[in-house]
DNA sequence: TGTACATCAGTGAACGCGCGTTCACTGATGTAC
DNA sequence: TGTACATCAGTGAACGCGCGTTCACTGATGTAC
């Protein structure tokens, strides 16, 4: 951390931001920065094409640079899966600060269809295999479950009775609406485009009654 | 087709069943056979991890004998998924042979996620990228899309008012059950096992008030 | 029925490729004195 | 402030690997006559 030293430093370490050119050697910020390469790549590439060395270049550093950082591809993956559920996680805590339980519940599921199609290869690699093994990344795991808790908890409040059973049927049909959206299963259909902005909360009212 | 000779045609070709050890020339049935081969080498590997060298040796045959039925691993991918979807449309036409419409579309719905729990990877890898890029695949395309149509025809059937917008919900909720059950994301949560098998039908009554 | 031959559907060696990972190295940094 | 040195965080060559795909080949089959 050179910022914490207290004599002026020059032009040594000239504005290290992330978008900056990165200097050959001691980037400063590379942990962050291959997180950051690695959501791009994604979003090309898809989790299914995405690559150790792909992250490295786009990162503009050499291909062993980040064995400095992450012990291995797999790892940086859950990092990037990490990021993504306390981004969820967020976005939904913002969602839930209101005080009608029913329109709470309309916005969880907006907020959690809105999240997965602004970022779909993230969606998809959030719950793909890595969530499976979500026992060997701690982090991933609690991540995962903070976000999962704003919906169990928005369905207790609304309905005391039959809280869990509406959060799991409610959690159901925003995964599944995010789902189809991002693979297109809908197209064809009779939609207009900006109807699908709206499915998420006119589904929610269904099932609520 | 050896099938079509009159002649007896003593033990040349001894019980040629899927299950024989392969003949190391015209093995006479290797297009199914590589089909079969792929869904087993897909459950243990995931849509990942599949290779069509994979496929190759647990079809029994060298590693340049699937070119001869598939012009490359993507198609015999294509080819998988399309039988999961016809598998798919199969089962909902049985789901939808009742008369009450109500209880049609609450078949629907545990159909079509008992179908993705019976063959999770193939769920997955009929909803992947090769859906998205379903028009260079025809037949894929017309099997997904018979099966979808199931969905939509039994909605419509039960509400002809707001059928469109039933049919996407129940489906949406189906798909996302699906998924969730499959990668496990319920792991956790106070819910029975067999809780498991009866959540689509609950939900779905939920959903039907 | 027998024979010649075209075609089909396998084999297995070979190709180039990019991957994940390792490793000896080295430049930059921070610290003890 | 200056110097010696330990440590950090890069580089880039190298490793072995399995992959998809191609290709010359050959054994098996079916058919024309």
């Amino acid at each position: 951390m050179p910022a914490s030293k207290a004599t002026p430093t020059p032009v040594r370490r000239p504005a290290q931001s992330a978008r900056t050119k990165a200097p050959p050697y001691h980037h400063g910020n590379l942990r962050a920065t291959l997180l950051e390469a690695a959501e791009v790549v994604l979003a090309e590439r898809g989790a299914h094409g995405i690559t150790l060395r792909d992250v490295a270049r786009a990162a503009g550093v050499s291909h062993g640079a980040p064995y400095h950082h992450y012990a291995s591809l797999n790892e940086l993956l859950a990092a990037v899966a990490e990021r993504g559920f306390v981004i969820l996680g967020d976005a939904l805590a913002q969602a839930v600060a209101i005080a009608d339980t029913r329109e709470r519940l309309l916005r969880v599921a907006e907020t959690y269809v809105d999240c997965a199609r602004a970022n779909p290869e993230r969606f998809r690699l959030m719950f793909g295999p890595l969530l499976a093994r979500k026992h060997d990344h701690p982090a991933l795991q609690s991540a995962a479950h903070r976000a999962f808790s704003f919906v169990l908890e928005a369905a207790n409040a609304h309905d005391k009775k039959h809280g869990a059973s509406l959060a799991l049927a409610g959690w159901s049909l925003s995964h599944g609406l995010s789902h189809l959206l991002i693979d297109g299963a809908f197209e064809g259909l009779p939609m207009k485009k900006q109807d699908a902005d709206t499915l998420a909360r006119k589904f929610s009212e269904r099932m609520l009654g």
